[in-house]
RNA sequence: GGGCCCUUCGUCUAUCGGUUAGGACGCCAGGUUUUCAACCUGGAAAGAGGGGUUCGAUUCCCCUAGGGCCUGCCA
């Protein structure tokens, strides 16, 4: 790897090193959009020798869910994307976020509201009727000091002028001041209770833990424009912000369960690998020229923010399927069979079964070649995993029963028998290639009995490559049950 | 309602003022194949609409249309 210093789209590079998050809500599971925002966190700190780190954002303790926060976590591990130390839980940094709301308290840059959540919903749908931007009338009350009575602590945002946030993604975005409001940093509550809102706590924890450069969905962007007030209330250093569009459904509206907004696990579960989920999602909202396949080395070597489009991008299940398979293709015969065993087992095939794990073994390659994801494996390996008597169904069935197809086999059985070499696919090839040639046979002729005999009709691999897969013993069982 | 963002084949995208608008998935045809796949070759397929700017716009600007995000004591 390249230790030539990379820089971003804005070019804010100013040496210090990458440091980048993912912080997910704990509400569910790792979704696809989520698994791709912190895909591409993880590839741009690991790119450049930074860090990468996990926060949960769980400042609601309502949302809290340890289950939900497991799976997040499993589902980053099954991608491969490894974190940096622990996950810091925002619920724990609360009192940091309480001190901050303090210091801006002090400072006038924030201010204590007593309205009531009544009172709130009345003025702000009063302000949007009358096109003006909502205000509580505490903000220019004299300060009260008053702590005891419930309130909530509101930041003091700019009324005029407008709030640039610098996106390496989406570029300069200006937002008119008038269009954010002062939003509340710090929920009502008393000493114990009293707990920051996301806006404020994200902007301390990401401060406090160093964070260089913000990438997440651009749901965001707006966030953005309130979260870089504060940094700068608050006198921070304010991160790169890199806003990358969300993704949609195949039929472009807002990714739902019905199509794919679904845990990364229900992806593991339909036989997808990591790391094809991880090179079809890299593709989607970011390019690098024409490459395609971009394994992880690869991505790591040539992600940046600038190839980020700003277009939402649609899930295509058929281009991953395709990606899936040449990754399928890649993997060690080993891998592949460990891969395949939950669904081999979950299709019924014994594990135990040492015959069929050695044949399993022999097949590997061609079941490789053949299957685009793990769950269509068994379905490819039927023909080494079904059991004597090979019950032969339809035109496999015909094919038996032609004239003379008993008899093809018999020879068979001689010639086949007589093949001394049975560790390739090759000397069984020669064998039947000689075979049919000598009896002036074509190869139309011996195919199709045999490979009925072999195979039940099931489909498998070139002939040669089948007998090899069963081996000897149990080709000959199979060719013989069926001969004449 | 207000603010912001987006718009190239069906889909993911390349193009950073001048190209026969390229690639990939999918689709169609052919090849290979005794099966199903895989694989190979070829093909159909796109600049939302309208104005500008320019010698020249997919590319820059404006408008329209369509889509998305935000507008919470959610994140």
């Amino acid at each position: 790897m390249s230790q030539s210093p990379k820089t971003d789209a804005l070019g804010s590079e100013d040496g210090r090193p990458v440091v980048t998050r993912f912080a997910p809500s704990p509400t569910g599971y790792l979704h696809i959009g989520g698994a791709r925002t912190a895909l591409f966190n993880w590839l741009y700190a690991r790119g450049r020798g930074g860090t990468f780190l996990l926060r949960i954002e769980d400042t609601d303790r309502a949302r809290h869910n340890d289950a939900a926060v497991e799976a997040i976590l499993d589902g980053l591990a099954w991608l491969g994307l490894d974190w940096d130390g622990d996950p810091v839980s925002q619920y724990a940094r609360r009192a940091r976020h309480v001190e901050a709301a303090e210091a801006l308290l002090a400072a006038g840059a924030a201010y204590r509201c007593y309205m009531t959540p009544e009172e709130i919903d009345a003025a702000r749908a009063a302000a949007r009727e009358a096109g003006v931007r909502f205000e509580s009338p505490w903000r220019d009350a004299a300060p009260t000091g008053d702590a005891d009575r419930p309130h909530t602590v509101r930041f003091r945002a700019p009324r005029e002028g407008e709030t640039v946030v610098r996106d390496a993604v989406q570029g300069a975005v200006a937002f008119p001041n008038s269009a954010l409001d002062d939003l509340i940093i710090l929920r009502s509550g008393d000493a114990e209770t009293r707990a920051a809102t996301y806006n404020l706590a994200v902007v301390v924890d990401d401060a406090d833990m160093g964070v260089t450069h913000v990438i997440r969905g651009d749901d965001h962007l707006a966030n953005a424009a309130r979260q870089q007030q504060i940094y700068e209330a608050l006198d921070f250093a304010v991160p790169t912000f890199a806003h990358v569009p969300l993704i949609h459904g195949a039929d472009g509206a807002k990714l739902s369960k019905r199509h794919g907004a679904l845990g990364v696990e229900a992806y593991r579960d339909d036989g997808y690998l990591p790391d094809a989920l991880a090179n079809y999602l890299l593709r989607l909202g970011w390019a690098h020229g024409d490459e395609e396949l971009i394994d992880r080395a690869r991505a790591l070597e040539v992600f940046d923010l600038e190839g980020v489009n700003k277009a939402p991008a649609r899930l295509d299940l058929d281009k991953l399927a395709h990606v899936n398979g040449h990754y399928m293709k890649a993997l060690e015969a080993a891998a592949f069979l460990a891969r395949a065993a939950p669904f081999l087992e979950a299709a019924g095939v014994d594990p135990a079964d040492a015959e069929i794990a050695d044949a399993l073994r022999r097949a590997a390659p061609f079941l490789q070649e053949r299957a685009q994801t793990l769950k269509d494996v068994p379905d490819a390996a039927l023909f080494v995993t079904r059991r004597r008597p090979i019950e032969a169904s339809g035109k496999a069935g015909k094919a038996l029963r032609k004239d003379g197809a008993a008899e093809t086999l018999t020879a068979l059985c001689t010639v086949l028998d007589a093949c001394a070499d049975w560790s390739s696919p090759n000397p069984i090839d020669a064998a039947l290639q000689q075979y049919a040639e000598a009896n002036g046979l074509s190869f139309g002729q011996i195919g199709p009995p045999a490979r009925a005999a072999l195979t039940g009709g099931s489909p498998s691999p070139s002939l040669a490559e089948t007998l090899f897969s069963l081996g000897k013993s149990e080709s000959l069982s199979r060719l013989r049950d069926k001969a004449a």
